[in-house]
DNA sequence: TGACAATGTCACCGTACGGTTGCATTATTG
DNA sequence: CAATAATGCAACCGTACGGTGACATTGTCA
């Protein structure tokens, strides 16, 4: 599954996790982090500390991967994606 | 490729948008954060922010996906896992 | 060579991220 | 049903993240 935003990868996450019969607590400990966190993770707030962000994933079993586009972003402009960028700028998620 | 860490991301952004001959400043414009936020990013600091680090690998041209690994996790115990993030908390990165 | 762009680092500093604790609200299991 | 576990949220608060601006270094082009 392609990742847009914060909030796929939490839903992906917490999916991923209760597969598993991993609590939130449990995943807290496995990641290092609070279960604050976690529960903040799977919202799909800001979710800072990318290393842990990879480190849940992989202990709910998903694997990160990044991929080039073909088609040349370079040629495409960005106007749409600076369009978005601006309104996400004002309204945040 | 399969992303492991803060690290090989922000090396796979750098090397994405020097491609497109990107300059830093450029990026972050288009990414919505500041300069410093970028040179961090692709140092491999730790780097919040998820949002902005999707947004920063889609505008030079990176599809992040997520997948299951076949293997259940479930089943493989953890312990190297637990050994690695207990080392981690202890000597971060 | 000089002028300029690009990058990295530093100091300062505000803020929001995240840990902790507690509590309310649901599942879940006996 | 009662008891327990799991989840979500709220408040408080320390800290580190990240913006700004300045500077040194390096690369590039005339």
């Amino acid at each position: 599954m392609k990742i847009r935003s914060a909030r796929e990868i939490g839903h992906l996450i917490r999916d991923s996790r209760k597969r598993l019969g991993l609590t939130q607590a449990q995943l807290a400990a496995r990641v290092g982090a609070s279960r604050k966190w976690i529960i903040d993770l799977e919202a799909g707030r800001r979710t800072s500390d990318l290393r842990l962000v990879l480190r849940a994933a992989n202990a709910v079993g998903l694997d990160v991967h990044a991929t080039e586009r073909t088609r040349d972003p370079a040629h495409e402009g960005f106007s749409i994606d600076d369009v978005l960028i601006e309104a996400a700028r004002r309204a945040p998620e």
